[in-house]
DNA sequence: TTTCATATGTGAATAATTTAGCAACTTTAG
DNA sequence: CTAAAGTTGCTAAATTATTCACATATGAAA
């Protein structure tokens, strides 16, 4: 890894580059280069080449990227060991189907188990245990780092409560605008900001 | 609305600013300075002010802004009608989980209705009827414009057909990376992504 | 009415990010 | 073995985004 900082505009193309080599790994191509990915993914060539070269010296002078090779890099920078223990809190309709999707394993880590605040959502939903909220402390996995909130009240709060608890990076699905310390990560994942941001660009082509 | 362009990175705070006031008004606060506003959602006030002026001019020089102008303003560009026809293609655990989602209202629009390629899914969740998908182009609503794609296989021709039939913004939860002609928007709210760089974000501290 | 304290909106400066251009290296063809 | 074609990675230039700094407008107080 090179001493720079990663930019955090770099930061964020790189799923998109797992993402992208993983598909065409699938279609049975090992190798490539940066003008055949940026033309897939729709981002620049060199920006790609400049993005790649944060994490070390990936491809070789006249001959492109092996994809194998590259797959391993980013996967050992964004799926950390895949044992990542994430955990959900709030176990409503959304917080569910989060559990039921199957895409966990082999991409960051598994979840370990589930919170909620109401005691009749407690018991097992996919093989995932659902504890009460009130309990966090001490069914919360040992190195637990990453929490995903689906919760609809008290977001804050639970945050809060949370990051007492070591969290450190939270995906927050609520629509409300969470407070947290400079020391902590949040990403929301708000499909109503989406929709939003959606329209007023189709509104200003 | 001012003649420039609006900066990419500007509309992409939009959203967060709407979510913002709403929170302040509801919290019984009707005015607001800009260095207020940034620090409560962490955002410098130069910018603030700066991305305010590409909408018109919105605040009172030596006084701040009306928060409910401010939120009609925002709201009309952001929410264009509230008569957005959304639709949902996919009627999963997560399709359903959006469809029982009760906040679309005075937001962006409605739910009209859902699609699904399985036959089994047919049917009427949360007062929002399901379709199969090969009915598409007759049930899809008139002038509706986005949709949101919760299919876990063959994302990219169910895409295709959307775009077939009108679509032009389209908020993907899939994890596929899904290509879409210049004048058609995809915005992806990917879970799994979101994990991957909040994971690279927390080592690398 | 006048003065003072204060906050916006924007032109200019700075910082961050992207893109262009090219030297250096690799493979392939002859 | 040599030359030609092609691709990376890096430096420098261009573009985009953020922040500074201040003229200008507003409300409140005297």
């Amino acid at each position: 890894m090179n001493k720079r900082k990663v930019p955090k505009a770099t930061m964020q193309r790189y799923p998109l580059y797992l993402k992208a080599l993983k598909k065409l790994q699938s279609l049975g191509i090992d190798r490539i280069m940066s003008n055949q990915l940026g033309s897939f993914i729709d981002v620049e060539p060199t920006t790609i080449r400049r993005d790649f070269s944060f994490i070390g010296t990936l491809g070789k002078q006249g001959y492109g990227y092996d994809i194998e090779t590259l797959i391993e890099t980013f996967e050992g920078h964004l799926g950390g060991t895949y044992n990542e223990k994430i955990i959900i809190v709030g176990a409503g309709n959304l917080g569910r189907a989060l559990m039921n999707y199957n895409r966990w394993n082999n991409v960051v880590g598994e979840v370990a188990c589930a919170f909620d605040i109401d005691e009749s959502k407690i018991g097992v939903i996919n093989d995932i245990p659902v504890y009460p909220l009130s309990q966090l402390s001490k069914n919360i996995p040992v190195g637990c780092r990453i929490a995903i909130l689906t919760v609809s009240h008290d977001a804050q709060e639970t945050v809060d409560k949370l990051i007492e608890n070591g969290i450190v990076g939270i995906i927050s699905f609520t629509h409300d605008h969470i407070r947290v310390p400079k020391d902590v990560f949040i990403k929301y994942v708000d499909v109503i900001s989406s929709i939003q941001e959606l329209v007023f660009q189709v509104n200003n082509i």
